[in-house]
DNA sequence: GTCTATATCCAGATAGAC
DNA sequence: GTCTATCTGGATATAGAC
């Protein structure tokens, strides 16, 4: 059951993925890595150089799994508000499966681990035309005056941050029960929407 | 010069602060802490017995800093509104004198090296009072019904959510450019604050 | 109180047998 | 391709002189 080649290249991925994730780089052991794999610390040596080079391939995989494949939709041809609510509901699902994965990003980001620069040319990142989109609603009166950067940083705040402060959001308003914080998620949903429509769309005699 | 007690002890955690913030528990070296307090690596092992007691003494000073310090705000007895953009207002500030924070106090908690329940207990962290006054305002019909506990974590979300993803929006709304960047945050109170109370007021004939 | 020197440990990485 | 054994560096921590 030993010899399997190609297996282990991914049982090992796997468990970079989950301990590295979990941990951060620094707190991340080569160790852990291995036993969680089920190898040898030298065969992950054998498949990736070094640990940088293991962490390298898991980084740049979790961010185009939360960043950019979901960002796609806001390149979309939807009208707004459609746009929003298609937005809202696919990133939920998406870090709902991946709970831990912003955190992760967003530290190894923080602390120059990554080249951000290379990773928005890797992978096309560019709001502006979402942006434009916002400018032509303005311009049509079909929703508020607004800046376009404020309103999709609004929209990921809402998204991103209650993943990032999951720990102490659970521990201040749910007392840590775990169906009470299932139930807060479920909801969220819907009630993001909700709250930027609201905030955005334009009642009579407004200017 | 050498010789100076008290004030060694306080370089030591000047430039605990400083490592720890900017790299985390395991990113951070005892070394690095030496140079930076412009002493011997010894000397913190004799103030302080060890890296992770250096460590709980930053924590916990950094925590209150963001965490209760500013929460105080949501138990005044301001009206509604007005403690609104108070708070936003106040915290935003807060942030801005200290934008590494939140990121650090959200890495740490994230894996376990913190007790959560311990810190809400000791710093009184409760949402409750802040959260009837919610309930209040939509029994009086003055903002639309909701969630409080949704809307608590959305005015959380749009305060700290820019800071802790500042690298990435820097580079994908403003590519790079500090001035840009500066400016954003320069309007951000206002527009977090018309964005919150334009989503929760109440308009002409709605349930 | 502050330093130098050192102990101890542990992590990442390599050599080489199978 | 996978393992055992080992090297090497670096990190926390301690001993002990001044």
């Amino acid at each position: 059951m030993k010899p399997q080649g190609k297996a282990s290249r991914e049982e090992i991925l796997e468990a970079a993925r989950k301990v590295f994730i979990e941990n951060g780089y620094d707190g991340a052991r080569m160790q852990e890595i291995a036993d969680e794999a089920g190898v040898n610390k030298a065969l992950i040596h054998y498949y990736f150089r070094s640990k940088e080079e293991l962490f390298q391939e898991v980084f740049l995989e979790a961010f185009i799994k939360v960043v950019p494949s979901v960002m796609v939709i806001l390149n979309s041809d939807e009208p707004l508000f459609k746009k929003i609510e298609q937005f809202v509901s696919k990133y939920l699902d998406t870090l709902n499966e991946n709970p831990l994965i912003p955190g992760f990003i967003l530290h190894e980001l923080a602390h120059g681990r990554q080249h951000i620069d290379a990773l928005i040319r890797g992978t096309g990142l560019n709001p502006q035309f979402f942006i434009n989109q916002i400018y032509r609603e303005i311009d049509a009166g079909k929703i508020k005056n607004c800046d376009p950067t404020q309103l999709i940083i609004n929209i990921l705040s809402l998204c991103i941050f209650p993943f990032v402060a999951q720990p102490i959001l659970k521990g201040v308003f749910f007392r840590n029960r775990e169906d009470d914080y299932a139930r807060f998620m479920l909801e969220r949903k819907s009630d993001v929407v909700r709250f930027i429509i609201a905030s955005i769309r334009k009642q009579q005699e407004e200017s």
